[in-house]
DNA sequence: GGGTCTTGGTTCAAGTTTGAAACAAACCTA
DNA sequence: TAGGTTTGTTTCAAACTTGAACCAAGACCC
């Protein structure tokens, strides 16, 4: 099989979303980084605590929530314990289970880092776009995300022949 | 001033947004590792080079295209140099100068990779948006990328009041 | 009950990123 | 043309991420 390569309108569109995306994450870690002492990332594993039932949740549902990997997570949850944001605890049914719990100290932190962050996020995106636009990216972000999801099983280089060429390999 | 709250509309945009930016990150990163040996970011590295008069470029302009900081490409044009896909070389006109230039087996590895590159990003997204929504999706990044760039102030905590409230920090 | 397979979580080493500091060359400007 | 600033790049230490390996504890099976 032929490789179907990216028309130009695909490639503006590919580079855009890659440009944007670095810059957006860049921009959020550096101001959450500023306001709240932790990157991107880390003040998420609190917003997601905060609104879980008792502010807290196993390892593995974290995880899952945030799409990241369960070690990326524990290394991450040992920062925020070593700081006071949130504590582990034990599973009381099954006893392999790890739970981080929102500490007090922790929900501070974030009541008080979240104005600047809704704000940058504002800013940044929906400011500058219109009510269409924000109903758009859902859609189009939510079908990225859906075949991402829907099997772990991704296409390995044998599942691919390919040919020469000379240029353009899309960034 | 009092803080404007993401509409619950905005909320699940900017939670898929984020959602699908790591995974698809993640599933990128994925396929080059395994079938070029290096990360997303690397191998753009090459790819602008490729596509650049003389398959070089200066470190500086580099980094602005691929809008990164200099000095994480520094770390990864070490890497790539240490690994043969290309070479640094010093600037006529400008001492301070150093220009990265593509050698020719970066430019194999680049050919070898690209098929199952564009294939990945095809399959997981651009088979997944309608011709609309690719148009969409630029001008959605491109509105976002030009408020990131335009200038390199950004808000601070000091520009930002906030108040109490108990949840949603909207991760 | 004693294998064996799976699941939940951590650990470890190697690789990457960050941001501030260091340097050196180029560019003023008096 | 000396002194001061800006620009281009690297360096360094600390923080973070990755993936494979590991260790329990549950689940299944005979």
């Amino acid at each position: 099989m032929t490789t179907r390569w990216l028309t130009p309108e695909e490639q503006r569109a590919w580079r855009a979303y890659i440009a944007s995306s670095l810059l957006l994450e860049d921009a959020i870690d550096r101001q959450l980084q500023q306001d709240a002492g932790m990157p991107h990332l880390y003040y998420s594993i609190l917003s997601v605590l905060s609104e879980s039932p008792e502010q807290r949740l196993r390892m593995t549902d974290l995880a899952e929530r945030l799409k990241i990997t369960r070690s990326r997570l524990t290394y991450a949850v040992t920062r925020l314990e070593k700081d006071g944001m949130l504590r582990r605890e034990a599973c009381r049914h099954d006893k392999r289970g790890s739970i981080a719990a929102l500490t007090e100290a922790g929900f501070a932190v974030l009541e008080r880092a979240a104005p600047g962050h809704v704000e940058t996020v504002r800013s940044f995106v929906f400011d500058r776009l219109s009510e269409e636009q924000v109903a758009q990216l859902e859609e189009i972000s939510a079908a990225i995300a859906q075949g991402l999801q829907e099997d772990g099983t991704r296409p390995t280089s044998d599942d691919v022949p390919w040919r020469r060429r000379s240029s353009t390999a899309c960034s």
